[in-house]
DNA sequence: CTGAAAGCGCTTACAG
DNA sequence: CTGAAAGCGCTTACAG
């Protein structure tokens, strides 16, 4: 490879007025600005990352931790954060930490090592004093981790409340929502927003537990439907519990949306793949992932953040697991 | 930060001694192991692997080139680069390279300033004197770049006959192929596979050429089954063709699998989520990254390989798009 | 067995 | 405006 050293002697200057050329910094005659320039053509040359980082103690690489890139909901969010960081000349590290403390720590520490500039954090089984002990900027993604760390999420609660709503709206008059887990904020959130429209309006429904992953919504679903018969709707926390609820329906003979209308939460690919598509509620999960990309190279670049909580809109797309009396 | 100098001053001994207990490497007294080892702990040192790259021209970072981590193919293939490599002590920088040339330069350069160790291509815009030029290992994942180059891949040509095979064996007499676009290497093998088993056994078929996206598949089929109202099976050549399929036969009042059998391709948690769920040929695709990654590894430490191409057998996994009449 | 020194490729005060 | 020198944190011949 050629170095900085190749350069300054091809060029006839000495090192330090190539550096001062390469970073645009400090008085150069025109002369050697031009012999440098062409010197850096003519030879091909491109600094050295490596020797840069070991100076400024920065890496121009961030950090993803997120549970799981096979998780369907990721690698929109990771497509997002690694186009971002690209334009502003970052690089970006994966790390899937499946929700373990062991594994988060190694990876914690391994990045510390390199000069991570920053991180994005979408799992948080660590304390924050473990992510502080960094001393980079943090971003939350879809998680909270202290009151200092900005975050961003979607807005589950209003999303939540627009999914119920419509079902409602539509004649469904027995709802019944399949929850996330209890203690996972987002599905606490969503929880939280159709329990406030069905009580608000009177409507009888039903709340039941599952975990995020179709094989057990599927059960839940069927239990559900074996107790409660007339359920004419069902709001899924997931896009993924809504596939393993239509599985049930087709299990037990229901017809969506004709006898059960559907809506999920989401908005992953998935849901247009299904048939008939899923109705759901779209997290904008590009911009999430954009936003705190930029959130956190606004840090690391010492750039004034005008407020610690992005709360992001979600939108109700109404494909065909929903009726659609509204407009007949 | 620590360094290794206020390690060596701690534990009373010189950067070097400190370096080779470290490294393990050269002559240590036992004292000095000792207090140094003591010294390490009590700061909780950590060497600093930016410096450590410097001197080596080594980073123990791998690169992963892929054209796009959001089409669902390749998160589970990244999941198990990024198992294996973090097992070895490697760390990923993930690139999405929109089969972009102008990107895969970008990143191709980039890595290179960051003396990273090797590449997994599974995209491959540039000519491999590009990619050579980072005079790193390589590793072709599921594209062939050149014969020098160790390559991995699924034996797409016998997925394809066994999922023909199948079809005809279930009493369907009339297959049409959803093959992808001509000049992808996969698609072409797959094609090949459908046609001799077709020709061989004298089975009315149709071939047409689509997109790898659902869209373009679900029109393809919908004219599809316009013209060849009687054909009774489908052979797609992704998993998301099939879905695409899984649509257009719903719009024309086709029921999956008693009208029309349909069998798909990849094996990616899409299949599952499908109602009916849907028999496809599954690629080992996590294993198919796992492999490559311990490829890479092997040449980056000078280990000797076996062989230059390994190509894992897919599997037919029979689930509820097509009948079972052989087991009636 | 151990330490002083040079070097990996860069950057930036400092002196001129 | 420019170059010699020190330094980022490590490693490894070299001399002792």
């Amino acid at each position: 490879m050629t170095t900085i050293k190749d350069v300054a002697k091809y060029a006839e200057v000495s090192v330090a007025t190539v550096s001062r050329v390469l970073n645009k910094k400090g008085y150069v005659s025109k002369d050697a600005e031009v012999a440098v320039l062409k010197a850096i053509k003519d030879l091909n040359y491109k600094p050295n990352s490596v020797a840069r980082s070991l100076y400024h103690k920065t890496s121009k690489m961030i950090g993803l931790l997120i549970p799981d890139i096979s998780n369907p909901f990721f690698p929109e969010l990771a497509r997002a954060v690694e186009d971002v960081a690209l334009t502003y000349g970052y690089t970006v590290v994966i790390c899937n930490t499946d929700e373990d403390k062991r594994k988060e720590q190694q990876y914690v520490d391994a990045l510390k090592q390199k000069y991570i500039d920053g991180l994005i954090l979408s799992t948080n089984q660590l304390s924050i004093d473990d992510y502080k002990s960094l001393h980079v900027p943090l971003v939350a993604l879809d998680r909270s981790i202290s009151d200092s760390v900005p975050i961003v999420t979607a807005n589950n609660f209003i999303g939540a409340q627009q999914a119920t709503e419509y079902l409602i709206d539509n004649g469904s008059t027995f709802l019944a929502h399949l929850r996330g887990p209890v203690g996972v904020k987002t599905a606490d959130q969503r929880y939280k927003g159709f329990k406030e429209v069905v009580e608000k309006k009177g409507i009888a429904h039903v709340v039941v537990e599952s975990e995020f992953n179709i094989h057990h919504a599927k059960k839940t679903a069927l239990d559900l439907f074996e107790r409660y018969p007339s359920i004419d709707a069902i709001f899924a926390s997931s896009d993924i519990m809504a596939a393993g609820v239509m599985k049930a329906a087709k299990q037990m003979g229901k017809e969506v949306p004709t006898d059960v209308q559907l809506i999920g939460f989401d908005g992953i690919p998935l849901g247009e793949m299904l048939t008939p598509s899923l109705s759901t509620v779209i997290q904008p999960i590009y911009d999430m992932g954009a936003i705190s990309t930029r959130l956190l190279i606004k840090q690391i670049e010492k750039q004034p953040l005008e407020t610690l909580h992005y709360e992001l809109e979600t939108e109700l797309n109404i494909r065909e697991t929903t009726r659609s009396e509204q407009y007949e």
